[in-house]
DNA sequence: AGCGGATATGTTAGCGTTAACATTCGGAGT
DNA sequence: ACTCCGAATGTTAACGCTAACATATCCGCT
């Protein structure tokens, strides 16, 4: 006894002690403040490594007013897009010293967004990423808790606040110009939810392409982004004569297109061609090896955090950025001239 | 001047001023403290309203030594499984009024398991869950940084901490007698990479299968869990003239497999059988639709969470836990009799 | 009236850190 | 030798909250 040698993890004051010194050179030493003689850090470093000492991230948030957490809000982390997009704003946000706390939404209306932005800035985070595909997310955004920083990924014209997003009209474009560019008279099209802003961008661009080659557009099948809803939509189009290519909304539906169309004997790319949308890993191996629009969610990731980040850090500067990631064609099997 | 009301957010001292009351009561009335008169508690919450005051959350985890966050540390959670995982305890988590941290790794080595723990242990987490799918990642979980309750998901016999995880020899076995009781000589095997605790379970259930049976084991072809190398491995398959049943580690191999079989002119189910393992969205649409063994993983995430808060909130009992989830069988048209 | 014991509230003292200011010390400059 | 300055360190006071104890206040009971 004696020594009040608890199993209390040892504070700044317990290294202070061992090392001979004050609290706050201990502070000093781990916050590499300059002023400190090399034998005295030298003593403290040592003091610590021997109490096993770590400091206590919680009081000195507390003091500095800074988390060094952000926090993400997202839509369904099991889809290939949204669980892709949060890995990549974790590695990012981890490689700038941030720790990042995550809320995902089962059903992503205002309420819940706006929720979530309350959560996180009760718990103090620094900044938030929100990853809003749908017009209802993207408007609560217009509430912001309490000047917290944040971003808006896939946000449209949210608010007043940042957006990084992929250029979807862009991408609907390219799907479209590659299977006119193979011959095809004209192109079909199978949408996602009307209230999602990748779907109304992907629509828009396969439209705006149809039109730039004074193509008759045909009216675009509704789908959910699920395999079953492209499976449904494909029946439909391959009971019909004049189909030759199909850009599909993303690889998922496009996948149940492939399905539809095999057990209907339509042959891809033989009679009909067909483009998706995401390049998700499996795409490749579809039957047949599927033609589609690459996001690069990992960049569009990485620069939700830069902008978060500067947003963070340059307190002043209130300018809201855009920042718009290209996609690219992955041209496979699925499609082929006319 | 004179109010020194500057854009602060307001504290608790200042509810409590508005509200004519001390501070404590505040707190008291913030933490439903039964002896509070409901008069003033309608007083002290109307204050809060007219302020707009939030309870700083930092400042209370200083003092109560609790942050309720919890950390996960996964492996590339842009797996269907590992996404699923984390969904499922996120949601649990929050359910239970606690934030979730996250850490993805991605390379699963003992290093990187290591420093991830050190790393939510310093950020002040109550506990964690470690998704640890490999046999390296497991053994990290051997030197656990001061007493943090954890959890590890599919972690095998992992240190001395309690474990949730599917029940992956039973799921091998259930795939295995399928196929043999479709009337099938034999079965083969596609196993995912030797470190992975889930592949080793469940070639061990496939060997078992076949050993009750009496029928020989082929030699198992290595895949890596990617779609190509399971296109790859039904390349040497199809070559071969006995293989007509074969069960396949996991969904996405499985779907090069059919690939590969298409490609060479092998007609499934008629000529193979084949079963995947994950039952992912995609699978119901491959061609053919697949037949798989469902792992829950929704179930997994939920069980984790009720482990770990039961070892947080149970101070003192340290019995490690393991909880078996066991898989389930879905039959689609991927298999027939032969 | 006086007392015990709930019930309701206030007061004080930390939690472990950093910020701000105070102090000490060793030289360079005159 | 003396001043002055900056480098190195120490001391004190927050940060915003809860725990623990202290103080009313009210009620029923003898």
């Amino acid at each position: 006894m004696g020594a009040t040698q608890g199993r209390r993890p040892p504070v700044m004051a317990d290294v202070a002690k061992e090392a001979g010194v004050s609290h706050q050179t201990v502070s000093r030493v781990l916050n590499e403040h300059p002023n400190v003689r090399s034998e005295t850090r030298a003593r403290v470093m040592e003091a610590i490594d021997k109490l096993g000492y770590r400091r206590n991230l919680v009081a000195r948030a507390l003091v500095t007013k800074h988390s060094r957490t952000l926090g993400v809000v997202s839509f369904d982390t099991t889809l290939y897009g949204p669980a892709s997009t949060v890995y990549g704003i974790e590695q990012a946000a981890r490689g700038a010293g941030y720790f990042v706390s995550i809320v995902s939404l089962k059903s992503i209306d205002k309420i819940g967004v706006s929720d979530a932005l309350d959560y996180l800035a009760d718990q103090g985070v620094d900044g938030i990423v929100v990853v809003a595909p749908q017009r209802s997310a993207a408007q609560a955004l217009g509430e912001l808790p309490f000047g917290v920083p944040t971003v808006a990924v896939e946000g449209g014209e949210a608010g007043d606040v940042s957006v990084v997003c992929v250029d979807q009209v862009r991408g609907g474009r390219m799907a479209t110009e590659h299977l006119l560019s193979l011959g095809h008279e004209t192109v079909w099209h199978i949408r996602g939810p009307s209230d999602w802003l990748e779907a109304e961008g992907r629509v828009a661009g396969w439209r705006a392409a149809l039109e730039q080659a004074g193509r008759p557009a045909p009216e675009p099948l509704a789908g959910d982004w699920s395999p079953r809803s492209g499976y449904e939509a494909g029946r439909s189009l391959a009971s019909m004569k004049d189909v030759t290519a199909v850009f599909v909304a993303n690889d998922q539906m496009a996948l149940g297109v492939l399905r539809a169309f095999t057990e209907q004997g339509v042959k891809v790319p033989d009679q009909v061609s067909v483009v998706g949308f995401d390049d998700i890993p499996e795409s490749e191996f579809f039957s047949p090896p599927l033609t589609t629009i690459r996001q690069d969610f990992g960049a569009v990731g990485r620069h939700s955090i830069e902008v978060l980040l500067r947003q963070i850090e340059g307190q002043g500067s209130h300018e809201r950025e855009r920042l718009v990631v290209p996609p690219s064609l992955v041209s496979r099997a699925s499609t082929a001239r006319r």
